[in-house]
DNA sequence: GAGGCCGTCCAAAGCGCTTCGGACGCGGCC
DNA sequence: GGCCGCGTCCGAAGCGCTTTGGACGGCCTC
């Protein structure tokens, strides 16, 4: 059913009854009630493309999630963050345009995107350092939000992010008053900004308290479950291996569990971990009823990605008043909750491996 | 830059260029190769919103998610599928719009999705034991694909599913093989469909080989890290608990193989574990050079994933040609593949419990 | 009681594209 | 040499909506 078809099966013109879904003042309240309530009945629906049209805004956001040519990598952090964007976009009207493209389809990507006029604007994920996606859109002249940052970005761009260099820098902290001295961290690829930042927070801490940052004990790679545990059974079976590990991501931590556990030795008395978790509803650190086992800087991502959409549209908004609205930015606080997987540093080291 | 300004630039008429775009014939090569050498040169695209109308086709696919309401569960075997599916929907031209909705709004998102014309066609993920979504899709007339299936349905559907009752039944029977007698089961919520036929397939096996199914050894429940854990921590702390146990999902695997270590057990020796790997990009099961942990029964649902877009897409061409086209289907099998975490039973149970 | 204003509605243009139905010119056929 | 047919191109209609610019009464004001 088309307007014109609806308009007439209520007997009203098109242009009255698409001003009463539409919410102008030029139609009366009584009109509006009963058109409202005939195109619920109806199910009438205005097309989506030719509101588009008429409208040009295609009342779409696009999120382009790369796909890492090594390993075909889709980082579940994605996944959440756009499950809280759609949140928002739902409540607000908008749709989301989703695609996985390899990364060197990156800027063609949005090139298209921009030129076939398919959305309104989009959000970056996984923000690398240097990424030249920024000065691409900017180019473009296509809205943007980056959840994340990227350093050294010319101009000034819109983001929200988590303040992943404090994160780590409490963290450190916590083990290092815990008596903690060789600490390691398990990070992910620093071609990425957060965990640069995160190397910096750790590298902040050691400083501010001189212990030497010893570069043997930071491993920097995907976040996934077998470099976890691969990272940690290598920094464990060391001499002089570290007594707390900091890892960057949940995932990478069940590897570390599952190293150290291999080795025989105990999280929180012989070996303490501690993480950064963004809470993926599927991985939950909470234990139902009881303290959460891994001690962790904790903030949610699909928080992240909630605020991210809304800030966005608000944005997108605000830009189409005034051309030289300046780009929103949001810089999130992690939290620091207390697991069973820290203790004070032990006396002697208990290396026992196992059988 | 619309096709006019296009037209004019390049010299020729907004029709010829429409169509030498389009690969229509009508239209001599070599105007052909020039209005494209332009279009690439000027970045020229046509709008998507312009061709929807005129074509009536949106050339995009709508991928709707449930938010489970109980624990805001965003499952991430869906990422995997909607990773594949994009891939096919880049290379087809189709844009992919995907939303995330509780459950309890999830037939007015599809009715909407139909009435305001947005989508070609649907992917269903997550069917339901009697899912009222595919007798609605009908009524509506929207095309769809389920990534599943759904019992009972009255109609013809299409779907793509992994065969998982017999993969479960295999699996059980590895077990069975190794002289195992008392299996656990540690499956997904039975009001999913997978999990139901999971079961049936174990409890085929059993009764095969006439060993009784023991109802006290299966848990059904989120497939999440903290379930497992539990579940396994409650089964092998049973005085007569199960010497195998047949997990659904890798995440729960994890938490199972937490519970088997924390116990201070060893699995592959002192309790087998199976588990249905969906080849999940960050959780993969291969060792770099090594046997893999888990015994499993694997299926890519990326793989599933993109293969349910090439279907649906055929499908709705199939169906615009003819609209009484019968359903594509197609039931893939998973592969058994041998790791470290199953072994002959033990002749005496050494449930040695850690200090 | 007439003029003006406002509230309410509508006709029609236009968003950018595809595509139907020609128009035009050329070569081949009888 | 005239006619048909074909290859190549173009003009214009129409997809379903929003929105500008009136039209039409009813009511208030003087």
């Amino acid at each position: 059913m088309n307007l014109k078809e609806f308009a007439a099966a209520i007997g009203v013109s098109p242009t009255t009854a698409s001003r009463a879904l539409g919410g102008y003042p030029e139609v009366s309240e009584s009109t509006r009630g009963r058109v409202v309530a005939e195109a619920a009945r109806l199910g009438y629906r205005p097309n989506t493309r030719a509101r588009g049209l008429a409208t040009g805004r295609a009342m779409t956001i696009g999120h382009v999630v790369p796909l890492a040519a090594s390993g075909e990598l889709v980082n579940p952090i994605f996944t959440e963050s756009i499950a809280g964007a759609s949140e928002t976009y739902g409540a607000a009207g908008y749709a989301l345009r989703l695609s996985v493209v390899p990364d060197a389809d990156e800027a063609a990507t949005y090139r298209d995107l921009a030129a076939e006029g398919s959305v309104d604007g989009v959000v970056l994920h996984a923000p690398r350092v240097g990424d030249p996606r920024i000065a691409l859109l900017d180019e473009i002249g296509l809205p943007f939000l980056v959840h994340g940052r990227v350093p050294g970005a010319e101009r000034p761009y819109a983001w929200v992010d988590v303040d992943n260099a404090r994160a780590f820098e409490e963290a450190t902290d916590l083990l290092l008053d815990l008596g903690h001295r060789r600490i390691a961290l398990v990070n992910g690829r620093e071609s990425q900004d957060f965990a640069l930042r995160r190397r910096r927070g750790y590298e902040r801490a050691l400083a501010r308290r001189d212990v030497p940052a010893a570069p043997d004990l930071v491993v920097a790679d995907d976040m996934t479950e077998a470099v976890g545990y691969l990272a940690a059974r290598d920094l464990i079976g060391r001499r002089d291996g570290p007594t707390a590990i900091l890892v960057s991501s949940i995932i990478s931590a069940i590897g570390v569990r599952r190293a150290v556990d291999e080795a025989g030795l105990r999280m929180g008395a012989d070996v303490s971990v501690v993480v950064f978790d963004d809470v993926l509803s599927y991985l939950g650190n909470d234990e139902p009823g009881g303290t959460p086992l891994f001690t962790a800087a904790r903030s949610s991502v699909r928080a992240g990605g909630r605020l991210a959409a809304r800030m966005l549209i608000d944005h997108i908004v605000a830009r189409a008043a005034d051309a030289a609205a300046p780009p929103p930015t949001r810089l999130l606080e992690a939290e620091m909750t207390m697991g069973r997987s820290t203790g004070p540093v032990p006396r002697t080291a208990p290396r026992r491996a196992r059988a």
